[in-house]
DNA sequence: GATCCGTGGTA
DNA sequence: TTACCAAGGAT
């Protein structure tokens, strides 16, 4: 249950309000974190990886069916790295960027012929594994094996942007895993869930656009809060335009060969993509990335 | 560091 | 409707 307002003590006189934090989080999300298959105490670390990789720029609420989906198919590593990764690129679905799809098969296979079939435990270990980087290596390391690694996200950013550094945009550098590793507490399985704490903050109330900070646990810790939730200094990019780009184009025809069980006659990316100039670049790309090949008589195909 | 890489929900 | 946004990674 969240600790009633006023009943936690504040930090002493001059003792960082970061320190304190984690005090706060954790109770907080003892009570109010959503119930998600992937926390599951018992659950498996390759399903942990699985979900990481799923959850990186997609909704939870997609990817709550295809992880079910996915390990209901391959438990293991083993046995997803026994199939063909165009059967992961197709299973994958429309969780977008599909090369996730075939970086968790190249991972699985790693894990197979380096580690024996068993997903690797440190953090560099799994840093090496295509597909894994910064934020999933540390996700995986604190959430499957409970180790005091700092997490950054895109959340965990926003969060310390906003309640230690009161900004509303704050720079992506390297001082943020020390920044962050400060707000840890000592002990390892704590430390892990002040990490997925900080995270659901940032997920469920600190959010992006419409923060909420009356129900936020940190309100009176808040550095952004407390000073008057400035905007950002600098404004963000404009986005890229969507329609007629190459990202469009790709997943219009990766989408013709995951709906279709075999190979497709070329007439029928025609249809998907009419401009022959960027139909080609796309399927070019596309080839060269490994999602799809072409057969000698011209046809497309998942790889096999 | 800037850019590319999908997809769909939302205000 | 447009633009932003959602647990990043590779180049």
């Amino acid at each position: 249950m969240p600790t009633a307002p006023g009943a936690t003590a504040r930090p002493a006189a001059g003792r960082p309000a970061r320190a304190h934090l984690a005090d706060l989080l954790v109770p907080w999300f003892d009570a109010a974190a959503r119930d998600l298959p992937w926390r599951a105490p018992d659950v498996d670390p390759w399903a942990v990886l699985v979900s990481e990789v799923m959850l990186q720029q997609t909704p939870v609420a997609r990817v709550l069916p295809a992880y079910a989906a996915w390990l209901d198919r391959w438990p293991t590593p083993g046995a997803l790295a026994a199939d063909s990764p165009g059967e992961a690129v197709r299973l994958w679905g429309n969780l977008g960027y599909p090369r996730r799809a075939l970086r968790l098969h190249a991972s699985a296979v790693a894990v197979v012929e380096r580690h024996a079939g068993s997903l690797p435990t440190t953090v560099q270990e799994l840093l090496a594994l295509p597909g894994v980087g910064d934020y999933t290596a540390r996700a995986v390391a604190a959430f499957a094996y409970g180790q005091r690694v700092p997490v950054v996200d895109t959340n965990v950013r926003r969060v310390v942007a906003r309640a230690v550094e009161g900004q509303a945009g704050a720079p992506v550098t390297r001082r943020d895993l020390a920044l962050v590793e400060s707000l840890l507490p000592e002990e390892p399985a704590r430390a892990a869930r002040a990490s997925i704490a900080l995270m659901e903050l940032g997920a469920l109330i600190c959010t992006a656009r419409a923060p909420r900070c009356p129900d936020c646990p940190v309100q009176r810790e808040c550095a952004w809060l407390a000073a008057g939730r400035p905007a950002p200094s600098t404004p963000a990019r404009r986005s890229q335009t969507w329609t007629g780009t190459d990202r469009q184009a790709r997943g219009r025809l990766l989408q013709v060969l995951r709906d279709d069980a075999g190979p497709v006659e070329p007439e029928r990316l025609d249809r998907a993509w009419e401009e022959p100039v960027q139909r080609q670049r796309a399927l070019a790309g596309l080839v060269h990335d490994g999602l799809l090949v072409r057969g000698a008589d011209g046809r497309y195909a998942l790889p096999g």
